[in-house]
DNA sequence: GTTAAATTTGAATTTAATTCATATTTAATA
DNA sequence: TATTAAATATGAATTAAATTCAAATTTAAC
């Protein structure tokens, strides 16, 4: 009766906390989420959750199943990683650039995980700031850009990776602090701080600012942590990944803000050659990536 | 993709070596357990099984989600367990009769993995040979009887555990040595040596030799081991469960035949009131019991 | 009170698994 | 070397189960 099916729901619903998000991990409809875990409720005939209006949380009987499946899911990508490694015993060569260093923060405990999993597979970060990173596929100096999408796709290959929001940056006793969520017009003559990529690669400018015509300054930095230096001393906001800022926000160094209605959203893929995003180690560095974040980052979402 | 069901029928499959026997562990057809393996290999792309017409052998990919499916089966038993035990923190007693003797050499590992499982239920054997071990019930001098069917159910409720072969045991030198199976027949004139109970509970007698109007003598003894001392020292011919008489058969002690066309069949249940075969532990204890059995007797099958 | 953000519900639908009936394969038998 | 028997495979039909759809609730916050 009980599922693998059903162990991955508990997962999502417990890393997300919401059945809504959960399902849309899972490919399902919240409908569908809602009936499953009824049915494995029925089932037991025990209380799995306490619902609220405010998400989902666990019992005691749940907290159990939800052990279990994370014991169980390990032991079956193990098992999986096994037979793959069966069919195709691959060496090879994997070297990724990142298009903003934003994703560091993750990218280490992701290489831990895939170095155990494909010891004969050689995966190495390419150094330095690339402003069009997805020329160097092209060059035959990288396999794998982490990234936005890049404009156009000449011959590429795209995973997605997941959803994640972007947050206003702004030192702690900044104009705007009361303000719940920032619009437009708080950044007109602003200081804008930001990668140093053109206005179409930045998601705050080409789908909130441009549009709206906004006035503003511009100043650049390749690495996170002079950004944040920048705007704790006042020299201007900058928008970043909500998971890139979290520990300077906790630390009071800084505050974040939604930007707009329902906060500026962008994506993160994984970019390739057909060749290269066919071969199972790269598909695998995929599946680690997307794991490692849905457990690591809050408030992210699994494309 | 991968689901427990696909797990329990790999491990039915690896405990039967036959695809229809499988099938008949897990209540499907064979053809069903046909489409859902081929169904793993096309996902995984890699050849699981060898086919033959003596049945089924895992290959190395196989293998290695078999192993998977032990952790995993093994992993879900222990959560639903305690799942049962959050509900109700249940104590009791069972004491249990067995019918015959035969059957003390599954149930001491049976009972170690029901005491670890149920530390708060106190598990006896009670002791000595019964005629009629049913009675024991209604006397409430016992709580389950396991053993063949009763003549008649007074209010009793019966779980199924196991079909098994009864085999002919004769003495290493007999006259029908050669034979490769005995037939109604070949019991004429013969001393059978049995269980000290009605000739309407012996599966030989009742199927076989009634029906054909053998003339036989007969000759009983309460304990297995002296059945097979009286068998090998040529007293007469005795019929025995095939995973009763397993080790004497190695030892050279005696030779064991099939009885009749098909082999002589008999079934094995767990009975006892209602009231007590509904309690979790005692239905855990048959699950138990069936678990150990199909993984330690061969040539069983579980019903 | 009204809205908004969550979950629930039940019928309709879709998808997936299973059966049925038969074919195929292979080893042992005669 | 045909024949039988004992296994598994196959494909269409069927059945069962899971999922969606379209509301309906529920509950906290404004």
């Amino acid at each position: 009766m009980l599922e693998i099916r059903h162990l991955k729901s508990l997962v999502a619903i417990s890393e997300t906390g919401k059945l809504a998000h959960a399902a849309e991990r899972v490919f399902l409809t919240q409908s569908a989420l809602s009936h499953q875990i009824r049915a494995l409720e029925d089932h037991y005939n025990i209380t799995l959750f306490n619902r609220s209006a405010q998400g989902i949380r666990f019992t005691q009987g749940g907290s159990r199943l939800l052990s279990l499946a994370k014991e169980i899911l390990e032991a079956l990508e193990k098992a999986e990683r096994d037979l793959i490694r069966l069919k195709c015993d691959q060496s090879g060569e994997l070297r990724i650039v990142l298009e903003c260093h934003t994703c560091f923060d993750w990218l280490t405990p992701v290489m831990d995980v895939f170095r155990r999993a494909w010891p004969e597979v050689e995966i190495d970060l390419v150094a330095g700031f690339h402003s069009d990173p997805w020329h160097l596929l092209h060059e035959a100096k990288a396999d794998i850009v982490i990234g936005g999408m890049p404009e156009r796709s000449r011959n590429l290959s795209h995973l997605p990776l997941f959803k994640f929001e972007i947050m206003a940056v702004l030192p702690p006793e900044h104009l705007l602090k009361n303000k719940l969520r920032l619009s437009a017009e708080d950044f007109s003559n602003e200081t804008l701080i930001t990668y140093p990529v053109t206005d179409a690669r930045i998601d705050l400018i080409r789908q909130v600012l441009a549009p709206e015509h906004i006035q503003y300054n511009r100043r650049t930095s390749e690495l996170t942590i002079a950004i944040m230096q920048l705007v704790a001393s006042r020299r201007g906001i900058a928008a970043l990944p909500s998971w890139g800022i979290q520990s300077y926000v906790e630390h009071g160094y800084v505050i974040a803000k939604p930007i707009g209605r329902k906060g500026l959203w962008s994506e993160l893929h994984a970019t390739g050659t057909e060749g290269m995003m066919t071969k199972p180690y790269a598909i695998d560095l995929v599946k680690i990536i997307r794991d490692v974040c849905a457990e690591k980052l809050i408030g992210i979402r699994l494309m």
